[in-house]
DNA sequence: CATGAATGAGACTTCATTCAT
DNA sequence: GATGAATGAAGTCTCATTCAT
């Protein structure tokens, strides 16, 4: 009765992670997975070798997604547009920071995982400096630098994530909004004193 | 053969909670906190109705420890000391933010636990917008008001947070180092703009 | 749902045994000794905690019951009623057989289960031994000590079960008989001897 | 994607040996057939309809090995001859015995399997009997038919065998070489009766 | 108050087996 | 001939939960 579907690597990772996010992380069974994915609990076993591996491998993807993203935003975009596609993220029901927490939690008991996304969180940093050197000749502050900048927005994007997965009315648009006036702000000063 | 202990639902809260931050939230099992505690099994359900009730229990208590730190800090405290202390939660090992990310991961599912950390959050950015407008008369960047500001500073100090449980070495003494110059260079152009 | 039928290690010992013996091996699940136990399967893991443990405590539980056979050998019985013992266990269907074959081959992958059976194997030369010096003042072939006459009962009781064990129509009667004459034959040659 | 690489049914029994006799009976799938013989799951099905099938046919293939063994013991070996290479496969790691007590205790639950192991240790006591007349006018001890010596002197090769399985000190060049002695003596009861 | 024995559902995992290619 | 993907039943084990004592 073996029916060759051909379901790949990637389409059960796929299932996994919608598993992971819509039934939470105790929920997050195998055979839930299996049912996601419409094949049995076998054929995963088939894929990867524990649930271990399938979450790590959950982790991986997503760090290669976040990667790719990265990638494009360092050559590409620049800080204003970066910052708009987290507000676009930043909701109560965000399956992207749902998923980038659970597997945050995940990893307080699992170092490859956390380790994983300690370096991803790095990288995000990193590419947010770089972007921010594109724009600002020096530090709009003193004492503050462009490194400590590209840590400090990726993290406004987290925190503010965090608060509006926990709060259901949480004021995105209005936040986001004086977000970017601060930036202006910011920007501004540097050309003040320039003259 | 029952040992008149009398163990309050307190220690069985706090024993929980332990377990819940050092077993991870997969094996936080009723079992585990029954051992945590030295007592069995039964003497949980004696206390709690149903372990869905213990968790509920664990953010109902952590959200009043928060409540007041929360009531000192508009009463007493100033904006760098609220920092301070975040400082000193902000590390790889945190107790307190493992805990309080894993509330929020379980309660993606739960809307009961949800609510609760969306209040205490709220009440936080609260806490800081007062605090903020004992030291500004006015925003230092025109376009961000003051509650926007006590929204981004909580968002910052659990955004950091979070990096530092991912980052083994995350640099956390300069960031907050930088964090004080930046507050203390925003104060500053209150007071130039104020000539 | 929990009935205090108070079940006893021994008693899941025992349909333990009964269920290796009569399923097989390959068979010998704990869904099956819990139906032969009339309990539920969590009701095993609450006694054993796992089920090579289990399998650890059949063979202890084996080892001590021949152990006080054993003892009871060398102080009361002679040779002859050793045999007669021997003898009432060879046979096509042979409990105690079965159960310490099935033993030995399940202690071909668990060092401290064969070391277990080879203790006691050792043992029964041991005792048989003893047993022949009261009866034979030295041996009655030059060249065999009796410390090997021990070894070699002990093997022959077991070859002739591992025989009987496999030949549905295997002259037990017969055998044993014969081998009782061996042993008069044997001791008539001391007597001889002797002259 | 096939290779030809034609793999006969034998090495896939030979395989299987190795299999059953290292990991153990309970390890015995057909997954580690397969990896052991370098080929997949599948590949066995074409050559086996069933597991059990497969086992049969170790069980076959065993039983005539003995067989040839035992056709040369009867024509040209005499029994100081059988007793050596009994000895050689006396031992803690004997892969001949560990196989064979390994088909035993399946056999226990398959009739198949215990009738062919039935039938070749009968054939075994027989060839040794016929050894035995050749050797003894009449038998050296009164009541004890020739063939029952052939029938014991199986049991103690097996018997020895199976304590030298279990017991990792066991002494097994000592007691061959006793077992050599007692034949002797035998024998030369035999000649001292003549007169 | 507290315990310890028991339960039963469900989790992870393995494995013999099938079948299109 | 052989493979690899898939299945589904069954096995080991865990855990929230119950209840007599």
């Amino acid at each position: 009765m073996a029916k060759p579907n051909i379901i790949s690597k990637g389409d059960l990772i796929k299932s996994a992670k919608e598993c992971l996010v819509n039934n939470g992380i105790d929920k997050f069974t195998l055979r839930a997975v299996a049912e996601q994915a419409g094949v049995t609990q076998g054929t995963i076993y088939y894929h990867f070798k524990t649930k271990e591996q399938l979450l790590l491998d959950i982790v991986q993807d997503t760090c290669e997604s976040s990667w790719s993203e990265i990638s494009e935003l360092s050559n590409q975009y620049i800080i204003s547009q970066a910052i708009e596609s987290a507000k676009s993220r930043c909701s109560y029901d965000s399956f992207f920071h749902k998923l980038f927490l659970t597997l945050v939690v995940s990893g307080f008991n699992n170092e490859t995982i956390r380790g994983k996304l300690g370096e991803i969180t790095q990288s995000e940093n990193n590419a947010l400096t770089q972007s921010l050197l594109t724009l600002w000749s020096k530090t709009p502050i003193d004492g503050v630098s462009v490194e400590t900048w590209g840590i400090l927005i990726n993290a406004i994007v987290d925190g503010l994530a965090l608060q509006a997965l926990v709060q259901k009315d949480f004021p995105v648009e209005k936040t986001y909004e004086e977000l970017g006036q601060l930036f202006k702000g910011l920007t501004q000063l540097l050309n003040e004193g320039d003259k």
